[in-house]
RNA sequence: GGCGCGGUAGCUCAGGUGGUUAGAGCGUUGGAUUCAUAACCCAAAGGUCGGGGGUUCAACUCCCCCCCGCGCUACCA
């Protein structure tokens, strides 16, 4: 295997319209992390670039909910994902955003450099039109009736009930939902992207070219997706949030989201190379390779065929990091293709799909918030169990046992035994090395082998495997203790004992530079442990990291165990949370039958005031209270005391029905009904004037 | 409906181009041990490899059909 010159990795923009989750994470940013701290450590030249996506529809539509502006929106989860990723250690050279001038100024030289070039075709369609809202409406912001199977709420481009996909212009009484109102067929033009002139190109690439070296699950969505015929896409949107398109006759349009998020990685590249040559490093983990580099040495990883460009994506972005992306790059002819898109499958949470709309999910800040002296923790627990071939699970209980069954039991336990056994024998110094026995020898040539063969994994993206690999090592530690039992020598051999520890304390040292790209701040923790400074990987499987008689730092303990309660507590939490937002989400119940005015007319709703209020005895339900109608002084009988003390109600002001049939419940005469509004969950409101009014007062 | 990816021990997952008794970690059981966060170390039990056909001397691994999960897509491969 040839060596590139350098490397260029990029991890999938996140969509800044809401907090991510773990299982963003585990599809591309952790693995993304390890192997480019592995390549750091390697002292291979890499440009590991990430950033938010702040354009699209979703944005605008997101401030409409949360009732602020777009800008407001990205700013906020832009800091919010930026700040769970530094917390996480991902250590990119660059955070940036698509909202930077940079990124406007890249995505509308390539889409000019594509339109010069005459690569982009004019379209002129009818599309939905929002009066009201004074906008176009993408698919998903179109409701109607599903022409299939009659379902009233059926989206623009699928109907949830009979899972049909759908095209706007299909749905019966379409509706906007931005405004309620129906919206007007207008007619617009677009730019596209003709991809099927590009078929023969793309086929020969991934088909011929990538058919062994790219996962089965990457490569067999592109051969369905190029098997099934490329359509033209459209590469501009109506919309007034985004990039203009930068041409003369396009005002209020913006180029597709799609078109300029992936340029995002090339914007972050010049925008690092600025920063690192205006010396403005402010996420930025700049290497030795970048002295003297100068502001255009971006090109030389987006366009110097002697870069490996790498893409970690998640499933879902298969195809605009195998597709799209790279048809965009190989037009424009000035750029460079990625070599790799080693996608992840999805990683399922508790036996259901992780979605954050509904409730059932891990956000990060959340777990941070929760765990935050635990990154390397989650970061473990992901990495042992990546969806890499196929969609995965995520159980807490999974989450417990890997951290107090290996990284506490196996690892931890470890680094703890031999450094405890040195601080009692040796003063906490590196002892001598004795004569070699057969076991020392053969753990010593173990050793060594671990670096190239977690390495070997790294390079193939077989995370999982590499990261057994990290504990695999400490397991030789623990058996080579488990055979040579310091501990009962310490009585009659002490230099034998010194060999011993010599050989474990090497073997923690060896743990430090390996653990590093999978555990960082535990590394950081047992190197400082061992006095020892950052080792690049060419060291590892080296028997002399630490000098006889070095001194070593107080042993502390790398992890701890984590308890039943904890846990139990987040499982708590993720059912509170669904059930909060399927409550949420619940449709409001239908509506009855129509009826006529003098239906209504029939009902006879006053203002009350509620003069007293008392339990009714073996009633867990009801209250008997004495409400003044203006007309009179009544009893009535009310189901709220599950809602309600007698206290809080007396002297409350409500709406009742008087002239509703007297009933006897309970034994008692109740003289009408106080109306309540009851949420989706149950809970009960009183119905009350925004003013006072006087008793009596009549609704209508 | 079509296409893609999956369906392997109780659980989470590995198993290039078909070939001796199908693997790992966890869990379970037993043993050993006490330096260590009762942790470590050793060992055992556990699978008709979704179901059914076929090719082959030989299939978890190739071909066909069916069932299930996930994803993509739509008068269309």
């Amino acid at each position: 295997m040839t060596e590139p010159k350098r490397y260029l990795v990029t991890a999938a923009l996140p969509y800044a319209n809401g907090p991510k989750h773990i299982g963003h994470l585990a599809g591309a940013y952790i693995p993304s992390d390890v192997y480019v701290r592995y390549l750091r450590s390697q002292g291979r030249d890499v440009v590991f670039v990430c950033g938010s996506d702040e354009h699209g529809t979703a944005i605008p539509n997101q401030a409409l909910k949360e009732n602020t502006t777009p800008k407001a929106i990205i700013d906020k989860y832009d800091a919010q994902i930026r700040d769970c990723f530094f917390k996480l250690g991902m250590s990119f050279d660059i955070y940036h955003r698509t909202s930077e001038p940079i990124h406007h100024q890249t995505s509308q030289e390539i889409f000019k450099t594509l339109y010069n070039k005459g690569l982009l075709t004019e379209e002129i369609s009818e599309q939905y039109f929002d009066v009201t809202a004074n906008t176009f409406l993408a698919d998903r912001y179109i409701m109607g009736t599903c022409p299939k199977c009659g379902n009233p709420n059926a989206y623009g481009d699928q109907c949830e009930k009979c899972g049909s996909t759908l095209s706007p212009r299909e749905l019966i009484n379409p509706r906007s939902t931005l405004s309620g109102n129906p919206p007007v067929l207008k007619s617009t033009k677009h730019w596209y992207l003709p991809l099927q002139n590009y078929e023969t190109w793309l086929s020969d690439w991934i088909l011929k070219s990538h058919k062994d070296d790219w996962k089965v699950n990457v490569y067999g969505q592109c051969k369905s997706w190029i098997d099934a015929g490329l359509q033209p896409r459209a590469m501009t949107r109506d919309l007034d949030w985004g990039i203009k398109v930068p041409l003369p006759d396009a005002e209020g349009k913006v180029l597709y989201v799609w078109f300029d998020a992936p340029i995002g990685y090339i914007s972050a590249t010049r925008a690092l190379f600025q920063e690192i040559t205006t010396n403005k490093t402010k996420f930025a983990t700049p290497q030795k390779y970048f002295a003297g580099a100068t502001a255009d040495d971006w090109k030389k990883y987006w366009q110097d065929k002697d870069t490996k460009l790498l893409h970690f994506v998640g499933k879902d972005n298969i195809v605009f990091h195998c597709i799209i992306f790279p048809i965009m790059l190989h037009a424009t002819g000035e750029y460079i293709l990625p070599d790799n898109v080693p996608a992840n499958e999805f990683m399922n949470l508790e036996g259901d799909k992780m979605s954050t709309s509904r409730g059932w999910s891990i956000e990060m800040h959340e777990y941070l918030a929760d765990f935050p002296d635990k990154p390397d923790v989650l970061r473990y627990a992901l990495l042992t169990n990546l969806p890499e071939t196929k969609d995965s699970e995520f159980t807490w209980k999974d989450f417990q046992a890997k951290n107090n069954n290996e990284l506490v039991a196996i690892f931890g336990n470890f680094v703890n035994r031999a450094l405890v056994l040195t601080q009692k024998y040796f003063d906490n110094k590196v002892p001598a090395l004795g004569v070699l026995s057969e076991t020392d020898s053969k753990v010593l040539a173990e050793l060594k082998e671990f670096p190239s063969r977690i390495g070997q994994s790294l390079e193939s993206y077989r995370f999982r495997e590499a990261t057994a690999g990290l504990m695999d090592l400490a397991r030789l530690g623990n058996k080579y203790l488990a055979e040579t039992e310091p501990w009962k020598l310490a009585k009659t051999d002490m230099a034998r004992v010194g060999t011993i520890l010599n050989v474990a304390l090497q073997i923690a040292a060896n743990l430090s530079i390996v653990a590093e790209p999978f555990l960082p701040f535990s590394a950081t923790k047992l190197r400082e442990m061992l006095q020892q400074s950052a080792g690049k990987w060419a060291q590892a499987g080296n028997s002399e990291l630490l000098a006889v008689g070095h001194s070593l730092g107080a042993p502390t303990l790398l992890f701890e165990k984590i308890e039943d309660e904890v846990i139990n507590a987040q499982i708590k939490k993720l059912n509170d949370n669904k059930k909060a937002m399927e409550l949420a989400n619940q449709p409001a119940e239908p509506a009855k039958p129509e009826i006529s005015f003098d239906d209504f007319q029939k009902m006879d709703i006053r203002v009350g005031t509620i003069l007293q209020a008392e339990r009714v005895e073996k009633s867990k339900k009801l209250l008997k209270l004495q409400v003044d109608t203006g007309i009179d002084t009544r009893t009535v009988m009310s189901g709220i005391a599950e809602h309600f003390s007698p206290e809080e109600v007396t002297g409350k002001q409500v709406t009742i029905l008087v002239n509703l049939a007297p009933r006897k419940i309970m034994g008692v005469e109740s003289q009408g009904m106080i109306l309540m509004a009851a949420d989706k969950d149950g809970k009960l409101r009183l119905l009350q004037p925004n003013e006072g009014v006087s008793p009596g007062a009549t609704v209508s």
